[in-house]
DNA sequence: ACGGACATACCAAGAACAGGGGATGGCAGC
DNA sequence: GCTGCCATCCCCTGTTCTTGGTATGTCCGT
């Protein structure tokens, strides 16, 4: 019977073709799961703004409302949350994941003023591509139901898959190419070194290392340092790993 | 039943303390499911080097290492699926999803004879941090289970979960925890705001901007502005979500 | 009531950077 | 041979950042 909850799910998404049909689907079935709300979001990274992403929410007005305030500040835990892991997760790991503040836990108390009381968010990424995330959420009083976690870990990505598909057909992904030189200062100015210092280690001139980022920064058609280094990560140009595990190694 | 599959994996990952023991439990859940063999990768984000990673499989001998031939290539075309999907994927959808050049079809060919008849690979990624996929293979005469497809991306989602909590013990001793203010100065600065553009969105002097940006690089002991996004991003301080969209958008 | 953390504001010196110029040589492809 | 791309180096101007201070007022916990 599990089992066929979710085949049931992926053959009613079949059939989808706009994203008011998803945002139905997605409704019923975490209805059926034993949630009272449904969040999904997907953003796609084509640069254009013709392909903005996609939205979709059975949120009270209220919360829909309130969480723009939040969002101004870059202040979703459960977002910053879902960079941090496979698999989805219940808000109740918050914590175990990533460090809270003070506006955070303000948040998810104005969450549950709203009508939002805990969740479960799936999270997924395809560098370069998109982002997504699929929440099912429960009112204040409830508990999640654990038993279903499974299953809205299955739908949840279902319908990421569904939302990816109903997209603009991948057109022509730009993501931007460095040459190796590029990225080697790149790398350096990450690690939080000034661009002498980096020409130090390269063995060449101050200007050339900032010539380098330079033209770094005009492929990824940004103006500044923090900015090209968070692009970098961010498709996977350059890891953390090349830059974090670095600072205990020197 | 199907659902008591997932948990019971679940909780036989919660005891997993090695590589060695996951490769176990992965071996025994994968018969358990219908498959041959299994196969597990995780490659922590490191643009250049091959990075310290994770490869756990039960494989022919043989394929094994004539996979390394075609890895050096960097042709493998499961691999390449990988990046477009947000949910596992039956090797025979490969054409659907990217093109597949000569050497692609060479390499399936070569791993039948080797085998490896077909799979379904679960993939997953997190910006800068990691990339892992879990492959579920059966030998060449046979075929896919298809009504477990929904339950190996379950067991697959664990076991990357597992595997990437094996990897180097994120210790949440030292974690900095900045203000609201402070966290908020520096979201903006992640964004490619200037301290005078931050000061004018949030209201408050440019001066007071640049003292919660000072203050927040001492909880982090770093020393310029790059450093300090990074560290931050890289434990949850701040997300990608939070300033990626914003590049657009301004 | 006091210390401590926080937010706010200001000053000043020097280093570093962003954005605008050029210029040279090497190397691949047509 | 020409063109385009890359790496290297150089200059200049103005802005931004870093680093060192000081200072006020609020709020919180004890």
């Amino acid at each position: 019977m599990y089992a066929n909850f979710a085949e049931e799910f992926a053959t009613e998404l079949i059939n989808v073709q706009s994203d008011t049909e998803l945002s139905d689907a997605l409704a019923g079935v975490s209805r059926r799961l034993g949630f009272d709300h449904f969040a999904l979001s997907l953003e796609l990274r084509s640069g254009s703004r013709e392909a903005p992403g996609l939205l979709l929410h059975d949120y009270p007005d209220e919360w829909a409302k309130v969480y723009v305030t939040f969002d101004l500040a870059g202040q979703d835990p459960v977002r910053r949350a879902c960079d941090k892991s496979f698999i989805g997760f219940a808000w109740e790991m918050l914590e175990q994941m990533i460090p809270l503040t003070r506006g955070d836990r303000q948040m998810l108390t104005v969450g549950k003023e709203c009508g939002i009381g805990t969740g479960y968010t799936v999270p997924r990424h395809l560098p370069g591509l998109a982002r997504g995330t699929c929440t099912f959420a429960v009112s204040p009083d409830k508990d999640l139901p654990r038993c279903r976690l499974a299953l809205a870990e299955i739908v949840g990505t279902l319908a990421l898959s569904c939302a990816l598909a109903l997209g603009p057909s991948r057109g022509a992904e730009t993501v931007p190419v460095l040459s190796d030189r590029q990225r080697e200062c790149l790398v350096w100015t990450a690690r939080g070194k000034t661009a002498a210092e980096t020409a130090i280690i390269l063995g060449i001139g101050t200007e050339t290392v900032i010539q380098h980022l330079k033209m770094a920064r005009e492929r990824y058609q940004v103006h500044c340092k923090q900015s090209l280094v968070v692009a970098a990560l961010f498709d996977g140009l350059i890891g953390f790993a090349d830059i974090i595990r670095w600072r205990d190694a020197d």
